[in-house]
DNA sequence: TCTCAGTGTGTATACGTATGCATTACAGCA
DNA sequence: TGCTGTAATGCATACGTATACACACTGAGA
């Protein structure tokens, strides 16, 4: 029934070992021998049985990659590339939901069933990383880190980010340059290290500029349409003088966009709103949203690349992180504040 | 280094084979045993290699899925559902994506990798379904079909689809109901089953009310956003007269959707919208699509469930065929033709 | 002619788990 | 006591591939 490496070798008239060494083209195989093989396989319709090899070579060019929530439009954008970078190296990719169970989560990571694993989803407070540390299995963070590494150069592990701390300086001045003093911050859970350092990034910023960020103008969730959604209305109606507001991520900012063509609110001229990412959504007509840009294709393919590099025993001991430069885009969610305006 | 289950053996005091049966929970093995073997076993954080078990079990408890663009936003919602009852199921899901290289894919699924697929995109002219049907892999289509089955009983193949020519139907009824003479179609392409069904079901459905539906107001595409983006402007090129367009899903939809909005064509005053699937993005504010609603996590299960029926033997030998029930969803992107009104 | 290096192939085994079959121990019964 | 049946466990092997090592053969050099 199933044509095994055996069954070549009989019908080619050599040894099953010989069959191996010329389909993995060994040059110890004579050229005659391994056309003879490679017929015989492709007369049998063989393929090697993939089980096998993994139990010989103890490896399975498998990677699992783990995703908290592939609806949310953000992880397609990231798992799309990394799917394809890893596909040109010659591994597969096996996808994983984190979930709250998390012991059938880091069973299906160390029984061997993978090489290596991608934490996109990561958060703080996540004992994964550290076991998976102990087990000694490979892994990269992508996106988001465990906020661990710094603390003991052991915990260091590799990682490909955007400069979130950056992205959210780079908002802040835009915004304290348009003249907004007023603004608020519907920032992702404080349990992530975006959410934190995009934060601190933005609190800084406006710090430069003199301006404070009262807690009262802060409403922080998951890096979804509803935390923007219901985020916005709550935060205009803890304080309606609010003229602008910095958003977690872009799908956050449609979230908010959306409540705010609910309520009637105008956008740009009553309400500045400002994401994070450039998905491509963010440039649609309907949005024109006003964005923290940054290349997310090759942040994944970074984080493969890091990952592969570490696997092949390339890679320097200590951690690598690959860090890619955040840029504003201008388009229509940003104006003056009216104040401002009718100063003029 | 590697723990298996000869060294929980030996500490267990016990051979190899009650470790494997006692960790199985075989009854021939005492509750004593059992338990002096579980202990083991957590004292040496033993994990069961999964090589060795697919090697000798000749399963894998894997299945592949197969995708053309995860970054199109249709997809996730079709593969987060599978992945969840997959899981629930005890399997794991291998994301592969289909591209003009067959031979690599088409590999990548007969090395017992996995124990059966999902193929979600699969166009009509593909030779994949057979190659699969040749090497007696196990498969469902999921979304889409290949459209040979019914030339002949032994083509078919378990299917999980929503009933697109109903779909259609129901556009074209309300199009008609509205008043619409002049309507246009923004389809998917003709070698998929979903473009083909939906525009069979949409003619015929303008025909029960005495419409036809010339080919200059059809454009076709991938179920992209640029088709409805760039195909609305086309089609209002070619005919301005056009009061309504239904189109090949809400993706495609949408780009229209904004392609009226930077023409300035409003909507639905100017030009009703109809969608298909009803994204969680078609009830956005921005866009408040009119369109066709059905399951499609039930959809995506019922793949599932297809597909293990048949791994485990319990499904019967002639093919399966679940097949969801669309309905309309009524927005804000449908009216009657300005014609229509101005004649009230 | 003998040795030696080099080349090409075969033999044997490892990888880790699952399972058919054999074996042991022991209780029940005649 | 001897026999049978059953429960619990061990032994041996299969699964398919990769590879260390052994071996055979060839031709060259002494």
């Amino acid at each position: 029934m199933l044509i095994t490496s055996h069954d070549v070798a009989r019908f080619a008239g050599v040894s099953q070992a010989t069959v191996s060494r010329a389909l993995r083209g060994d040059s110890r195989v004579s050229a005659a021998t391994q056309d003879r093989v490679r017929r015989a396989a492709e007369a049998l319709n063989y393929v090697p049985s993939e089980a096998g090899r993994s139990l010989s070579t103890r490896t399975t060019r498998r990677i699992g990659v783990l995703v908290s929530d592939l609806t949310n439009p953000f992880y397609p954008h990231l798992i799309g590339p990394l799917h394809d970078e890893l596909e040109r190296c010659g591994y597969r990719m096996m996808l994983l939901a984190e979930r709250s169970d998390d012991a059938l989560v880091t069973e299906q990571l160390l029984d061997h069933s993978i090489d290596g694993a991608v934490l996109t989803t990561t958060s703080t407070g996540s004992g994964l990383p550290d076991a998976l540390r102990r087990k000694q299995l490979p892994f990269v963070f992508l996106n988001r880190v465990d906020g661990r590494d710094g603390v003991d150069g052991r915990n260091g592990a590799d990682a490909a980010v955007v400069d979130n701390e950056r992205g959210g300086r780079i908002a802040a001045a835009e915004l304290a340059e348009l003249g907004h003093r007023a603004t608020g911050l519907l920032g992702g859970s404080d349990d992530t290290s975006t959410g934190r350092e995009r934060e601190q990034g933005f609190v800084a910023g406006l710090a430069d500029a003199g301006i404070v960020l009262p807690d009262n103008r802060i409403r922080r969730g998951p890096y979804d349409f509803d935390t923007g959604y219901f985020g916005l209305s709550e935060l205009l109606a803890a304080d309606p003088s609010i003229t602008a507001v910095f958003c977690g991520n872009d799908v956050v900012a449609i979230g908010a966009y959306n409540a705010a063509l609910r309520a009637g609110v105008r956008i740009p001229d009553e309400l500045t709103l400002v994401g994070f990412d450039d998905l491509p959504m963010a440039s649609w007509e309907a949005f024109a949203l006003t964005t923290i840009r940054y290349d997310l294709r090759a942040m994944a393919r970074a984080a493969a690349r890091l990952l592969l590099e570490r696997l092949s025993g390339e890679a320097p001991d200590s951690a690598q992180r690959v860090v890619v430069d955040p840029e504003l885009v201008r388009r229509g969610t940003h104006a003056p504040p009216l104040t401002a305006r009718e100063e003029r």
